[in-house]
DNA sequence: CGCCCTAACCGAAACGTTTCGGTTGATAGT
DNA sequence: ACTATCAACCGAAACGTTTCGGTTAGGGCG
C-alpha cells in the first residue's frame, strides 16, 4: 500500500530529474542548495525511503552483515553471550541503516554453507567470525569468496582477517593467583570443547599461570561447556579420596553444573571446594554461592566487531582491536581450602 | 571475485535466451527436460546462484522477515526465551531460502522506527510482532504499513495478526493445584512488568486457579521479570511475621532472584517457603533447590510462526495455532509448608 | 563581443532478475 | 494442403536505484 512511492514520484514533485533526487539525498552530484532542499521537503512530504532493493541493485550494497552461530541448541538457550553480543552489534548498525541477518547452524557443515550461501546469494556486503575453531573450515571459505570478514578472538597470530579480541589471560591468571593466595595447591580445570580455540587457550592460560606459582597443574577434565558436563566434572574430581581444593572452569555454565552436582554429593562450596567460572553471566551473582568468575564483555566486543567490519566493507583499512581484558570478579564461591590435611 | 557470474552467463554457456535460464530454475515457463538438464548442468559448472538482488527488485519479494526484539539489555542478557525462539525459527526458514534480520530496540519508541524502516525500505517481506504490549503501538503501526505480520502470545480475541499462542491458563492452574494440595494456603504472585500483557495473563491466570479452590489471593508483589526484581520480591514478602508459604513468579529469572535473596535472609526453599518460575529455563534444573516451573516451548512456537509469516507472505490463508499447554515440572523448590502455626 | 569555464542539472545506461506477450516449428485435424 | 493448436523458446520491458557523460545557461575574462 505504502510501497508504492518511489525516486520518481519525488522527482516530479519537485520538478527536477530523478538523478537530482539521488544526488540531494546521497550529498554526492552537485545540486543547489535550494533545490536540495526542494527535494527533501517533497520526498518528507510523500514519505518516501529510498528502497533498498533499487539501491543495492544499483549501488553492489546490500547494507546488512551477516552472522552465523553454530550451536547446539541446548548450550545456545542459556547461554547469554550471543544476546549482548548482538545487541553490542546493533548498537553500531543501527545509526548507519544496516541491518543483522542472523542465521543459526548445528553443525560445522551446515555452517559453512550457510556463509557460502549468504556470500553467493549477496545477501551480506560482510559477515563475522566468531567462535573459531580448531582447523576451522570457515576460514579458508571466507578468505576464497572474498567476503569482508571481521573474526571475535581469533588466533594472535596468523588470522586472515582483522580481529577483535578480549585478552584471557590476565583474567584466569588472576583467577589461579587468587586460589593460590587463598591457600590452594591443588586446583583442577574443566576445559570448554576442545574444537574450540578459546578451550585451548584457556587451558594454555591456566597451565601458565600455575606454572609461573611454581605450582604443579591439577587433573584436567574435559568438557564441552555445557551445564550437563559441569555435572559430569564434578562426578569426575569431586571423589570422596579427592585432593583438589578448586577447580577452575572455562566458562560458567560449568560452574552452575559443577556446584549444582556437588551440592547433591554434599561437598560445600566454597568450605570444601572452590569453583570459579568465565564470562560473567548475570546468573552468576544470584546463585548461593554466587560464582567468582571473570567478566568478559561481549557487547563491547559486538560494538568494535561492528564497527571494523563496516569500516572493511567501505575499504578503509582496519586495525585489530584489543578489549580491556577480562578480569577477576571475587564472589561466594572461593575461598581458603579446608585446613585438613 | 566470485560474484562476477550472472545469468546472463549461465545462458550463453547453455545456448539459450536468460528467461528459459529462469523458467528452468523456478519451474515456472515451459522448458523441455532435455533442455533444462543443460541449463541446470552449466549453472552448476559456472557455480551461479541467482543474485537476491535482482530477484528481489523483480519479484518484489526480499525473501527475509524481520524480528525486532525490545528489551533492557540487561534482561536479554540472562534471558534464554529469544536464543531458543529464533533457533525454531531458523530451522523452517532455512530450508525455504529465507533469512531472518534481527533488530534490537531499548525501547518503545525505538521499536515502532525499526519496525517502520524495515517496511519502508522493503527490507524483507514479513514481521514477527512478540511480547506484546498493554496498547501496543505497534498493532496499529504494522496494520497500517499493511506488513504480513505474525504475532506471538497475543491476546486471544481481536489481535488483528494471526496468532500463535502457547497456553499459560493450564501450566498456572496446575502450579496453584500443585501448591493447594502440598497444604498451601497463603500463596504470593510476583507478577512482571505490568505493561506486557502477558504479566495480566499470568496474574489472571494465577486469580483464577485460586479463586476455582476457593482460596483468597495472597500479596501480590508487582515485578518487572528481572533477576533483581525477584530480590525486591524477596524483601518485600518474606518478612519475619509474614503469612505467605509459597511464592507464584511470573517467569524463571525472578524466582532465581527470589531464592538468591531467601537464602541471604536465612529463608529455607522449600522448607520455609515454596518458589516456583515460569519458562523452564534450562538453568532452573541446576539451581539448589533446583525449581519448579512451567515449562514452555519457545522452538515451537518459532517453528509454528515462521510458518504462519511464510504462508502469510505467499498470500495463503493463515490460521491460528495453539502449540501444547506449557506445563508444571516439580522440582525441589516446592514442598508442604512449614506445620508451626 | 566572443570565448571558455563552471555550477547546476538532465538523460540514459547499468545492475540481475522475473514476467509476459510474441515467434517459431511441428503436429493434429479436416 | 491448409489452418488451428501447442510446446518450446525468445525478446524486451519492468523493478528502483546510482552513476556518469552530456547539456545548458550564466559569468568572468581578454
Amino acid at each position: 500500500m505504502s510501497g508504492r512511492i518511489t525516486i520518481v514520484d519525488v522527482a516530479r514533485k519537485a520538478e527536477v530529474s530523478i538523478s537530482s533526487v539521488s544526488s540531494a539525498l546521497n550529498g554526492g552530484g552537485e545540486v543547489s542548495e535550494s533545490t536540495r532542499k526542494r527535494i527533501l521537503a517533497a520526498a518528507k512530504e510523500l514519505g518516501w525511503v529510498p528502497s533498498l532493493r533499487g539501491r543495492s541493485l544499483s549501488g553492489k550494497r546490500t547494507f546488512a552483515v551477516g552472522l552465523v552461530v553454530q550451536r547446539q541448541p541446548e548450550v545456545l538457550s542459556s547461554d547469554p553471550f550471543f544476546a549482548a553480543f548482538i545487541s553490542g552489534i546493533e548498537a553500531v548498525l543501527e545509526p548507519r541503516g544496516q541491518a543483522l541477518v542472523l542465521q543459526m547452524a548445528t553443525d560445522a557443515a551446515a555452517s559453512t554453507e550457510r556463509y557460502r550461501r549468504l556470500s553467493a546469494e549477496h545477501r551480506v556486503d560482510g559477515v563475522f567470525l566468531d567462535e573459531i575453531r580448531v582447523n576451522d573450515p570457515r576460514i579458508a571459505l571466507l578468505q576464497e569468496l572474498g567476503t569482508p570478514t571481521v573474526a571475535v578472538n581469533s588466533e594472535e597470530s596468523g588470522s586472515p582477517f582483522p580481529s577483535v579480541r578480549q585478552s584471557y589471560r590476565q583474567g584466569i591468571t588472576e583467577v589461579v593467583e587468587h586460589l593460590v593466595r587463598l591457600g590452594h595447591r591443588r586446583i583442577a580445570h574443566v576445559t570448554g570443547a576442545m574444537d574450540f580455540i578459546h578451550s585451548h587457550q584457556r587451558l594454555d592460560a591456566w597451565r601458565a599461570a600455575l606454572a609461573a606459582t611454581g605450582i604443579e597443574p591439577g587433573p584436567v577434565f574435559e568438557g564441552d561447556f555445557t551445564l550437563s558436563a559441569g555435572t559430569a566434572a564434578a562426578d569426575a574430581l569431586l571423589t570422596p579420596d579427592r585432593d583438589v581444593t578448586a577447580i577452575v572452569c572455562a566458562n560458567d555454565l560449568m560452574a552452575i553444573g559443577l556446584m549444582a552436582r556437588a551440592a547433591d554429593l554434599g561437598v560445600r562450596v566454597p568450605r570444601d571446594v572452590s569453583v570459579t567460572g568465565y564470562d560473567g553471566n548475570d546468573m552468576g551473582t544470584y546463585l548461593r554461592p554466587s560464582l567468582t568468575t571473570v567478566m568478559t564483555s561481549p557487547s563491547a566486543i559486538g560494538r568494535s566487531a561492528a564497527t571494523m567490519l563496516l569500516d572493511a566493507i567501505d575499504g578503509n583499512p582496519v586495525e585489530d582491536v584489543a578489549i580491556d581484558p577480562a578480569r577477576l570478579v571475587v564472589r561466594q564461591s572461593t575461598a581458603a581450602p579446608p585446613t585438613t590435611a
